[in-house]
DNA sequence: ACCTGAACACCGTTCAAGT
DNA sequence: ACCTGAACACCGTTCAAGT
């Protein structure tokens, strides 16, 4: 194959992630696959491994690129709607419903055994978790370690309501959508905890 | 190999769903394969072919055992403690913690794409709704369409809880554990949106 | 009738060999 | 230095052949 020396390290790690995006987004990340990622981009198997140490690492960078998109969208919303919750929420949900597939890896691909969760990784996630906190603080009268419990568990349940109901195993009994769930529990949740 | 006529299907099936939970609690559902299996219980893999349809159909009569055994516990629980919320919440995280790749699999383990989730699946998770609404029933004013959606929200919020915190997740700047979040939850939610 | 075991089309990862 | 392609140890699933 001629492709040698066409494409620097830096353009070869662009467009393995672009290719292995565009799999996941089409497939999901369960069909991700070395082999496919390098059909795709016209390069060998054995060539990812020169660029990247394994597929494991190149979930994490995808990983990576998917919480920042998140993150800049979080930012952008607070500034836009004065630091409101509900708000908030629509576009968490906005945002799992236009990337579906993406999002659902990010939060529910979990680390082959022996691998530990990256640093870096973590440190992202802390960052997200400072912004939203950050914005509650005023509501919860600055209570700093009430406002972070809070962002805990506004998370949590953000995820839980759109892991089940993004991808159908909500109950048929409740026929509510994720918008109407995030509002219900996002104002009941804000309400109830200042009166406790 | 003498294995011929040794059980019968009644009892390969038990035999194949055991071994396979076995496998999923010590190396986690994306660790388990036919192959596992069939060496565990001493057939050949072909054997699990006459008995099941494939490995999803294993994995959803597994988690249609996992799903029985949380009822079990939850409806207990719910006479056990005149159905109290909070204590419902600690039942359902002692069930996750004592039972963790069961339940994990139980609520991560998605569909292969062209596949329907079994509606014999859907009737049981909507039965265990309609044990949770119905105990929310009462201290929600007898409003039915309210428990309906506070249970959707609780379930919901549960689950992101347990599956973040449980499997390291969460946040590290909130320190607080599953237990002490979902507390505040569920306090403060049916707190809130009794207010509402 | 029940079970085997080889076959097919896939995996992730490694690494000697080529240019 | 970079890339290949064959190799290794795995997958899920099928099915002709054996008992």
């Amino acid at each position: 194959m001629g492709r040698r020396n066409d494409h620097s390290i830096e353009q070869l790690q662009e467009l393995i992630l672009k290719a292995a995006e565009k799999i996941i987004e089409q497939e999901g990340y369960q069909k991700l696959s070395a082999r496919k990622i390098s059909q795709e981009i016209g390069y060998t198997v054995g060539t990812l491994y020169n660029v990247f140490k394994n597929l494991n690492e190149i979930i994490l960078k995808v990983n990576a690129r998917t919480l920042i998109n998140l993150h800049t969208k979080i930012k952008l919303n607070l500034t836009q709607h004065h630091n409101s919750m509900p708000e908030l929420a629509k576009c968490y949900i906005d945002f799992w419903k236009s990337n579906f597939q993406l999002a659902n890896m990010l939060f529910n691909y979990s680390m082959p055994k022996g691998e530990e969760f990256p640093p870096w990784a973590q440190l992202e996630i802390d960052k997200m978790f400072l912004t939203v906190s950050s914005a509650l603080l005023p509501t919860l009268k600055n209570n700093l370690p009430l406002a972070q419990k809070a962002t805990s568990v506004l998370w949590a349940g953000m995820h839980g309501i759109c892991t089940l109901c993004l991808s159908g195993k909500m109950s048929i009994i409740s026929l509510e959508n994720a918008y109407s769930l995030a509002d219900s529990f996002v104002r009941g949740y804000l309400d109830g905890i200042l009166d406790l």
